[in-house]
DNA sequence: TTGTAGGCGTTATCAG
DNA sequence: CTGATAACGCCTACAA
């Protein structure tokens, strides 16, 4: 491999010149041809293990997630990548699988691989980012807020989501709404239960029948069951509403299992349906901006790796009512 | 930051020493404990880029893959993920879009970052490893092989899943079938087409009628239009194999706005449907085991990284008739 | 504008 | 078993 001083032996010159040429530093046109010459005909590339230990400072940034099977992640890692791409930064994504321990593995390599910043959506209750914020790194919160650390963060509206998706329902007709929402130390699933706690109390003068609020876990499997144990109620409520893209899919194939069709038995869910086969009149959507909230996130990290100091700053993004079929024409 | 002098200082020892306690070569077991506590109390983390630059080989291999968004694909991440971890090396997904330029870009990445290898499913014709294995770094190629070099290889049986596919639909009494694949370039796609076209001649007597193989691009949008190009015909066919899953859902998609049934129109999908809400028993599949085609992967790359030597090996992986409901209970 | 030299944090070599 | 020292490849004062 071609290292900087055999370019430099080759062009006639000391290091010190190729790498100001490299970097773009004033150098003389005559000794900048003969250093690009050089590099090309060795085929040069710089190593960035060299330069970031040099630099204190790589241009990679890490986008750490829970669950890259999950639609709703890898939509927004494409916001992400377009952004930070387009600032010059390569995005390497890792997925912690929803575990605690393989989130903190990751940002202990981040850390310790020098990344210029770390976009994370976290796994559990609690985050330590607090090492790559002592070392000045960049770190955005998506999805879910960071507790405990002052970071940017880029979320949806889930109590108005869980508002919209509850109302739809009520608005056609259906009057014993149950709620499917995630675990309960995720606040996204809390604040969507809340939501659809909300709505029902201002339109509904009775109180919700026990038993209609379930935490299932944010997977087909969580839906699957929980969806199961409502039908299996002794009275069973007549709609639902689905916490997540995930559980949405889960409580759909039960219900065609069960040859429930949708549109008597109702239901509503947060989040986009990926990859529906079928139309989409039958089942409301509020869909959610993955995109947007990736190159929002994205957009805050290059500013704090840019420089930006303060106060974390807090985006908040709606949801809004739609149509299922999301990876439609295109 | 704490750095290895730190703990040196605070223990009283060499810097060597510390890093022999922390690599796990012979030390007194005195010495080992006073670093051992040193570390913990600076709470110390070795500098992986200074590793790194040293030892000429990080504990990082990058899975660099076409499509993010495809469930086949994050899969296939997952286990290679799973491989790569249990043998203690952390895995870095890098998106490419289908873009050579990206994926030449994240292949110089991984060169110049000093991985220990790469997990490659090619994005398009060609892609140029050969920077990397002249640097002695382990790559294997995965869903396609990679052309004009002698890398390790783990593919699906792309001819006898299209054969299969086929199989089922003319055994169902269907006797006009077409062929969604992909892009010719691709070679899954021009595989899949084979077998379909192998099956055909088998079977029939009849020559297949013009029009019936299409070219589309490989995802949602790329199955909806060939779809309708098929059912815009003359005389269309009365069934139809998908060449991918993405494929699969943009036909379906097109079949249910029209309100053809699929168990009338008839439709094998190479690949399974990911996230379907709705019962499989209208829509054969032809199971691609995904995670194994990753593991597979994953496992012939360590044995690289480890040292292992020789020509190219090439794993074949079979597809197999089944269910479309992939992402079921679990 | 250009070259020399030192150091980023770690590990490997070589004495002791 | 242990310690001093050089080197990995690069960048950046500092000096010229």
């Amino acid at each position: 491999m071609a290292t900087i001083k055999d370019v430099a032996a080759l062009a006639g010159v000391s290091p010190a010149t190729v790498s100001r040429v490299l970097n773009n530093r004033p150098v003389s046109p005559t000794k900048a041809r003969l250093v690009l010459d050089a590099a090309r005909s060795l085929s040069y590339t710089p190593n960035r293990v060299a330069r970031t230990l040099r630099r204190q400072l790589s241009e990679v940034v890490a986008l750490v997630i829970p669950d890259i099977e999950n639609p709703f992640f890898t939509s927004l890692a494409r916001g992400v990548a377009d952004t930070a791409q387009e600032a010059g930064y390569s995005v390497v994504l890792c997925n912690t699988d929803g575990d605690v321990a393989k989130e903190a593995h990751f940002l202990d390599i981040a850390l310790s691989e020098n990344m210029a910043g770390v976009v994370l959506a976290p796994a559990g209750a609690s985050s330590d980012v607090q090492p790559l914020l002592n070392r000045g790194r960049a770190v955005v919160a998506v999805d879910r807020p960071v507790r405990g650390a002052d970071v940017d963060s880029v979320v949806i509206d889930n109590v108005g989501a869980g508002r919209a998706a509850t109302r739809v329902l009520w608005d056609a007709g259906y009057r014993d709404i149950a709620c499917i929402s995630g675990p309960d130390e995720i606040v996204t699933a809390v604040d969507r239960a809340l939501g659809w706690r909300q709505l029902l109390g201002e339109v509904s003068p009775r109180a919700i029948p026990p038993g209609r609020l379930l935490h299932a876990d944010f997977r087909v499997g969580g839906g699957r069951s929980a969806m199961q144990q409502l039908l299996d109620l002794e009275n069973p409520p007549d709609a639902v509403v689905a916490g997540n893209n995930l559980v949405g899919v889960g409580a759909l194939q039960v219900l065609h299992e069960r040859g429930l069709d949708p549109a008597r038995f109702g239901i509503a869910v947060i989040g986009d349906l990926p990859f529906s086969a079928h139309a989409p009149a039958d089942v409301p959507v509020v869909h959610l901006p993955t995109r947007s909230l990736g190159t929002t996130a994205g957009a805050l990290l290059i500013e704090r790796i840019e420089g930006h100091e303060g106060p974390g700053r807090h985006v908040v993004i709606p949801g809004e009512l739609g149509a299922t079929l999301t990876a439609a024409p295109g």
